[in-house]
DNA sequence: GTCATCATGTAAGCCGTTACATGATTGC
DNA sequence: GCAATCATGTAACGGCTTACATGATGAC
């Protein structure tokens, strides 16, 4: 799920390692703060498996050098490493990734993986609908509904929750009550999600 | 967090591990399908740490034998085992927990752990909140604000995120939008149990 | 007699965490 | 010079899952 993340965010821009985290936190807020014990490892399994490639901060890509950081102090720290020392300034410091062919296949896969069934929770629904935009529009519609199955079954467990439980205290029954108008939230939000979807990529009927 | 959990259930009826699992699904509904295994090691766990007792099905405390189960089919096989063989019948089948006093001082502990900070994730808050009788009144007020605070940081957040992506896609903005109301939402529902509780605990004043 | 359910456990693995170790650079 | 931030990594551990192994019992 991660990897997921890490890719999506590599489509856009060619990033390294501590920016992807800041992205993370301050873009799509889901994963609030990775640590790095688990997003480097994961950067170099991307790696390995040839997904991206990282460069020692001397960048040569004609695209986009510079990875458009919002940490000022960093990247004048990048500059001066670039500047000083021999003509190939490879002084060490950040290792910018650039997401590969591979890359841009797995990421495919992993978006679309759960077409069938198994891993919707919250987490993973909202990251993979922060890629949205990168699936075709039936797998997109084919997202949102699944997840409103999903909704619609736990809307049924809450009630017969609260139905059953005549004899819970205060505090659980305020919790049962509560859960079961946030899915109820949950689900119309995706009913509307899913109207719009259909009325704008389906006119042709 | 499991233990918790365990213990929670237990301070009301002794219970078996499958058991146990039914009624976290069903009764308290976080942790919606525990693991066995997760939940065989835990009660082991506990049991080890002397907070519970496994009698194996030849039940003599005075107080419930009977674990009040709904499942018919398992009920009448205990009672099947208890009858047939030896007078004491010890079967070997189910294995009934009971909480013991190290047991309660350690649910107490559990329950007010994250007092000064720390675990307080949606379904920690759930747990806590679904066992908050057990609190004191101060405390229980405490773990209420705590949840409070923790929220108005979230929406903080979120509200940054919808002001800086001004070039957000679609589905991305919408999530972020969802999220929002759904932690304001959150935060009214914990307005009125704060309120709720300040007016029922606190009439000397 | 065989299928579903009840019931208990072990082993391996995934996904993430905290804590530790290192070092460059900037700003004061 | 010293603290803060940027930047990368390793090691150990936590909590939960799946898959595997076993077996009793009741229902049909």
């Amino acid at each position: 799920m991660l990897d997921l993340a890490i890719l999506g965010l590599l489509q856009e821009h060619e990033l390294h390692g501590y920016e992807i985290r800041k992205r993370l936190r301050d873009e799509l807020g889901l994963f609030s703060n990775i640590s790095f014990g688990s997003l480097y490892p994961a950067l170099a399994k991307l790696e390995a498996a040839g997904a991206v490639i990282g460069t020692e901060s001397g960048g040569s890509t004609a695209t986009s050098p510079i990875p458009l950081t919002g940490s000022l102090g960093g990247e004048r720290a990048a500059l001066r490493s670039r500047r000083s020392g021999s003509t190939r300034g490879t002084k060490r410091s950040r290792k910018v990734y650039r997401i590969t062919d591979i890359g841009h296949r797995l990421f495919e896969e992993l978006l679309a993986a759960g077409e069938s069934a198994g891993t919707d929770d919250a987490r993973s629904f909202g990251l993979r609908l922060a890629f949205a935009k990168h699936l075709a529009p039936q797998a997109r519609l084919g997202l949102l509904e699944r997840r409103r199955a999903q909704l619609v079954q736990r809307l049924a467990a809450d009630r017969a929750r609260a139905a059953a439980g005549t004899g819970l205290d205060r505090y659980t029954r305020s919790l049962v009550e509560h859960s079961t108008e946030a899915t109820q939230h949950d689900i119309s939000w995706l009913d509307q999600l899913i109207e719009t979807e259909k009325r704008t990529e389906a006119p042709t009927t």
